[in-house]
DNA sequence: TCGATATAATTCGTGAAGCGAACTATCTGG
DNA sequence: CCAGATAGTTCGCTTCACGAATTATATCGA
């Protein structure tokens, strides 16, 4: 209860404030590799498989039409591309180019790198602890597939 | 290790995960209370205090043609005010109007329990330790002062 | 088979946001 | 008193995000 350091914080301050420090880190990140946090976060979905617009939508929280700029922006810096899909020839299909491919993986790793440096202040027990109580959040409330791990949700489980 | 809930997800990705789930539900919430993010951000950060536009600057992590922006259109809307600072004639204070004060303290507290409810499939102990680390974080980040607590930085301790 | 409806995506117009460069006005140190 | 430094604004630009309207294709039912 004492105030001697500042006390302890709610989980709703601590929740919001470090959504702020990520935020500004994958910012950072994303602006040092010519990319827009959007455009980045766009190459870290794609980075498990080709998406259609109407997935992609669902997955960033995105109006369609906010999603045609982004891939229209995207495509023309040459990183991603849109393909025909066969099944149907209203959709498309997002991919990575070669291109994107290369940028996305280096930027994946180097964002990993600075968000964990976060939490370099803290014993690898109880950055265990923390990747583990906040990975049930995010379960428990069904974050999308975005930024996901390379070896996450293997094929086997893979829908499309 | 085993792979059938998922298995653990690391440090990086569970903290891009949750900001991406924060920062949703503070848009929405935002949205809900006719504000946009940036500006609800604004609001929470005035809450405390009035301040410069500068320091406004430096505590958003914007550039000032930026914050001018921001600002103004803030003031258009009622919610804030430009005073003119009695020792510095170049410089303007910051804060918010009655109606944004009113309006703040609504969205703030609103903001919390979404905010909070996120957590609810946490144990009271579980919660307790994930604010504890997340907060550890933050301080060793030094994230600035957004999204204040009401009685956090007590008045004793405001350098301004 | 044909027509109604649903779905996938784009286009268009609008406003918010963010930046850097250039500018104005004031303050401060020598 | 003048040469910087500092506080903010203005301007031009791009990105982002949305809703409404539009086009094209798919699908379902009669």
């Amino acid at each position: 209860m004492g105030k001697q350091d500042y006390g302890p914080i709610g989980i709703a301050t601590a929740l919001v404030r470090s959504s702020f420090l990520v935020n500004a880190v994958y910012a950072e990140s994303s602006r040092e590799h010519g990319l827009t946090p959007q455009q980045g976060q766009l190459l870290c979905v794609l980075m498990a498989q080709p998406y259609g617009m109407g997935e992609l939508g669902a997955i960033l929280g995105l109006a369609k039409s906010s999603l045609t700029g982004l891939v229209d922006r995207t495509e023309r810096n040459g990183l991603v591309q849109r393909e025909p899909n066969p099944q149907d020839s209203r959709a498309v299909r997002v991919g990575l180019t070669s291109q994107g491919g290369r940028l996305v993986r280096e930027f994946y790793a180097e964002t990993c790198r600075r968000i964990e440096k976060l939490s370099a202040g803290l014993s690898a027990t109880d950055r265990d602890t923390l990747a583990s109580l906040l990975g049930r959040v995010v379960l428990d409330n069904q974050v999308p597939m975005v930024f996901i791990e390379p070896d996450e949700g293997a094929p086997a489980a893979r829908r499309y």
